[in-house]
Parts: C-alpha cells; sequence; structure tokens
DNA sequence: GGAATGACTCTTT
DNA sequence: TAAAGAGCCATTC
C-alpha cells in the first residue's frame, strides 16, 4: 500500500474512537493494518496541526498512560478533552478496564 | 544503504 | 500494574 493510504487508515481509525473511550497505539496500528507499528502512531501524532479534528487526545499508550512529557501544552489539553468525555483520569493514568475501546 | 530516533508493545519477572 | 530487555515500523540524516 502507499506511505500515503497508511496514514488515512490510521486517521480513520482514530477517528472512528467512540466518545468517551480511550485505544492503545498498538490497537489502532492493529485496526489499520499495521501490527506492531505502534510507534508510527506516535510519529503520526506528533505531526498533526493544532487545529486538527483528529481525537488524538483519545489515543495512550498501553500502560493506560499518557505518554507525552507532564510538562507539555498537549498534556495539558489532552487531560482537559478527557475529563470533558467523562473519562476518569488518576494522575496521569487511566482505567483501561473501563475506558479501553473494544471494536 | 546504514544508523539514529520516536506521543510504543510484548513477554517475563 | 510495574520494571527490564528485546523487538518492530517508518521517517530522517
Amino acid at each position: 500500500m502507499d506511505i500515503n493510504d497508511r496514514n488515512i487508515r490510521l486517521y480513520s481509525v482514530i477517528q472512528g474512537i467512540p466518545l468517551g473511550k480511550v485505544a492503545t497505539y498498538g490497537q489502532i496500528a492493529s485496526l489499520a493494518g499495521l501490527p506492531g507499528a505502534a510507534r508510527l502512531v506516535g510519529k503520526i501524532l506528533s505531526g498533526l496541526p493544532a487545529d486538527t479534528k483528529l481525537p488524538w487526545h483519545r489515543v495512550i499508550n498501553a500502560a493506560g498512560k499518557i505518554s507525552l512529557p507532564q510538562n507539555s501544552d498537549s498534556f495539558t489539553e489532552q487531560i482537559k478533552r478527557l475529563t470533558e468525555e467523562k473519562v476518569l483520569i488518576c494522575g496521569n493514568a487511566i482505567k483501561l478496564s473501563e475506558f479501553k475501546w473494544r471494536p
């Protein structure tokens, strides 16, 4: 597939995350047809524009935590948005057993 | 073409 | 869930 299709799929999968749920990088990669490409997801997300429509805040690592530096603005923004969506966050960790997206 | 890098995951302990 | 080690994928230099 083209390198562009890979991004398109990732975008689609991320966009498909229902409100109030979160998904892990590996999960997204697998659903996009790229098993093991978890790092790619992070790479893509890091390149997203500030005005993107993608719910990137619903993407977290497999530990249920946010991989962003806690001193970053994106980190604060993510916490804020998740809280707005009724996703409980304990410190920097999220209860995957309750909020993880299960397609 | 090879080495380094990154918003990571998996299997064991 | 936490820690340590190895692995995987694409981009970039």
